[in-house]
DNA sequence: CGAATTTAATTGAACTCTCAACTACCGTAG
DNA sequence: CTACGGTAGTTGAGAGTTCAATTAAATTCG
């Protein structure tokens, strides 16, 4: 057993300061979307997931794998979202194993009520206080992490 | 009602880049922790934060307090983690409404068997892949981001 | 063809977290 | 000294997620 590579205390502060902001920012982007859409952060992709799709419908797995929830996720997430009438699944034609999820004209609505409260919530704890620069900066760094994490 | 400020596209590549990295890493610390030490990410800071603290032992609502969590979780978290041995509660002398959480031996035990596990998957998952130019980059956007939502 | 494997999706139990309601104790002002 | 507002902490219900088990349809292959 090798001693272990402990962190250094350059990577120890920003690693405190990354779990921080993610757990306040997460925290504070759930908090709006339930607070005025009555809606948790994952169910928010879903219907922006449906809504760039074709027909706004997807297969279940798709959807799935495109936001890399799992399945069990996906499905305990659509049926809240079909009680609520955002969301329709329908079977799919071409593989019995199938289902398709389509976004309801309800479930359309819902998203496009929500949407700029949002983005303006993301934009005013984010992009307003980022230099064009440190956005870059940032989407170069999660992208190195994303290339460890998601093979695909 | 003024017209959103929607993302630019580079915000939005950043944006989506930012949430699926930490989903993802979310995901792979928890399950490392659950996997190698049957404990969830947010109990391992506990343990840390007792760790640190003078005799091993903090007011729950001091601990609350350094961790960002809500009382309420800290409550449950800690109910947990003290059937399983790894923390104590007692009755604090000098007021009687606090609780003075203390690591047990058992707790510090706990914690020093499965810290190098976590670092390692900390490292490989993160600062493996970062110049120390971006870790940098990394800890002075978070604390932009932070500053905005954590007054403290 | 027909058995075995793989893929799609659901189910239910266990767990964590949030939120609102509640208990108990402290400090202070009348 | 007692009433009152604030602080510390717990409780229980409800919601979302994970994990393992299950069902069912499609695909592969001897």
């Amino acid at each position: 057993m090798a001693s272990p590579r402990w962190l250094t205390p350059e990577e120890q502060a920003a690693w405190r300061a990354y779990l921080l902001s993610n757990q306040l920012l997460d925290e504070a982007l759930d908090r709006q979307l339930q607070r005025d859409a009555g809606m948790p952060h994952a169910y928010y992709w879903i219907l922006v997931a449906l809504s760039e799709a074709p027909d706004h419908t997807l297969r279940m797995s798709d959807l799935a794998r495109s936001l890399r929830y799992s399945q069990s996720r996906l499905t305990h997430a659509v049926t809240s979202m079909e009680r609520r009438g955002w969301v329709r699944r329908d079977r799919c034609p071409s593989d019995g194993r199938s289902l398709l999820a389509a976004l309801t004209p309800e479930g359309m609505r819902t998203l496009a009520e929500s949407a700029p409260g949002h983005v303006e919530e993301v934009r005013s704890r984010v992009f307003d206080r980022l230099t064009p620069r440190q956005v870059a900066q940032l989407q170069e760094i999660c992208q190195v992490i994303l290339d460890g994490l998601d093979p695909a």
